[in-house]
Formats: structure tokens, C-alpha cells, sequence
DNA sequence: GCAATTGATGTAATAACATTACATTAAGGA
DNA sequence: TCCTTAATGTAATGTTATTACATCAATTGC
């Protein structure tokens, strides 16, 4: 699943995220692609497809956003569960990849006899930075 | 935070909700209430909104959806953290409030100093019955 | 009881997020 | 080259959520 090489689209996207301080929205980027060519949203939904898929961009679900992967954690197909810490005034992303939490959720699936294809874990409040 | 006794639309939207046999969406919870007089969405999500002040609803991010709470955990304006298992095939959802899982996640955020307002944890996946 | 306040409701319009459908083009292998 | 697959462009549409404003109901203070 890792790609070998982004294709122009799915690079424009990924360096967006990349350059920006905090979650977009699939809308935003699409923004601020315009001016090199992007017209409609499908061209930015598509390459956040592959790229989340590649593991280098994450959607976070209580935002509807997309952040850039600052944790170069397990890209392989056995992706790592990662938890989000997003901070609600500056709209920094803290990626946590904890084993304990990894292992803990799984024996609770598994007691209930539930497979889980996919774990979204997300914490909103505020930064250290935020804080002071 | 405890409601003293739900208002008609908080009443009807709730009871949808627990009839239901998955997470309901907004629109769909509309639908289903258009003979009772419901015209637009916000009378939904207006409802929506007390009820899930009241913990006796939760919204589930990864599915954009609603459902009545099935585990009579703590209503309190201290929230416990809940965990959903989520069913792709089904739509059953289970909850799942697991000390560990919540004092893990604290000492996490305290470790890099975030204080958490708020904490999704979703499992997507299959369960008992369906996996069989 | 009655004014003042607060919370809930009704309705329309619009914003924000995401997908379907279909035509076209680019890339890679037999 | 021919065939297949992946990526792209574009338009239209579908889905989810909010803003704005008027009205109505319940509660409180007098
Ligand atoms: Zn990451
Ligand atoms: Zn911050
Ligand atoms: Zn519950
Ligand atoms: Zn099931």
C-alpha cells in the first residue's frame, strides 16, 4: 500500500496539508488548489483517498478534516491505531500510537466476539500551549 | 444536566431513536417523523442537540448518525468515556466504558499536557452474530 | 394576574461535506 | 500495437448541518 511514486493531484494535496498549521476540510484545499488547476471537489476527495490509504494522510471524523501524518508509524497494510489529540483553539494534531491502549481495546472486541476492521479514537480540548 | 421531562419533539425524536435497529441519521430521524408533524431539520437536530446534552443519545462521528444509549452509564455533567463497537453489517452497536481504556487516555494527555473536553473512541467492524 | 425573561418551536434559506455518473486521458503489460 | 487498468476532468446531485428570523409556551418576579 505504500505508493511509489503520488501522482501530480495526490502531491498538490498532500503538500497543502502538509504546509498547513492545522486540519482542512476537503473543501479548503480544494481552495487552494484552484490556481493550479483543481476545479472541483472529486480531484481533492480522490487524492485524499489514496493518500489516506497510504497512511501518510489521516481523516479525522469529529472534524470532517484531513491532517498530514506527523508519526511516520506502521504504513503497512497492519496499520498502527492511532489516537488524535486536537486541540480546539490552535487546531494542533498530536498523533499517540500506545500499545496498551491497542492491545486493551482489542480484548474487548474480541470478549464480544466483534472484529474490528477499523478504530477511530479522537480526543478535542486543548494544547499545552493553549493551556498556559 | 438530567432532563426533567422531555419535550414533545425531544420525546418523539428519542423514541425513534430507540426503536431503531441502527444509528439513525438526522434526515432519516425526519422522515420518520413527517406524519407527526416534523417539517425541517432543525426540529431534528434541535432535539438532538438536548438529548445528547442528557447522555441519553449519542452521536457516532465516523457514521454521521444517532443512537439511543443502551448503557445506562453515567449521565452526570462527568461524562464517562465510551467506546462503540459498530457493526458494518448490521448496524448493532455495542458500548463500552472501560476504566482502563479512559485512565490510559488521561495519563496520555496529561503527559503531553492537553486537557480533553471531549473523547471518540469507534471500533467499525463485525459482530458476533454477523461474523458467524 | 401580568410583564419580563427564558426556552422551545416553525419555517425558509443557505452553507458545508460528499458521491454518482460519464467521458476522457495516461500508464503499463501481453 | 492492443488491451487493461488507473487516474483525471466535469457536471450534477445527494447528504449533512447551520444561520436567521419570527412566533409561541413556560417560568419568574411583582
Ligand atoms: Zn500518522
Ligand atoms: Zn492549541
Ligand atoms: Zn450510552
Ligand atoms: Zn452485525
Amino acid at each position: 500500500m505504500e505508493p511509489r511514486k503520488l501522482t501530480r493531484n495526490q502531491a498538490l494535496v498532500l503538500e497543502t496539508l502538509t504546509h498547513a498549521e492545522a486540519p482542512l476540510s476537503a473543501y479548503t484545499i480544494l481552495d487552494k488548489l484552484r490556481d493550479h488547476g483543481f476545479r472541483a471537489p472529486l480531484q481533492v476527495y480522490r487524492a485524499l483517498e489514496k493518500l489516506t490509504e497510504f497512511g501518510i494522510v489521516h481523516r479525522l471524523e469529529s472534524l470532517n478534516a484531513f491532517v498530514a501524518c506527523t508519526h511516520p508509524h506502521d504504513h503497512g497494510p497492519e496499520k498502527a491505531v492511532i489516537a488524535f489529540a486536537i486541540c480546539e483553539d490552535c487546531g494542533q494534531v498530536s498523533e499517540i500510537s500506545d500499545p496498551e491502549i491497542e492491545d486493551r481495546l482489542s480484548l474487548l472486541a474480541t470478549k464480544q466476539q466483534f472484529r474490528t476492521e477499523k478504530t477511530t479514537i479522537e480526543m478535542r480540548g486543548h494544547c499545552g500551549n493553549c493551556t498556559a
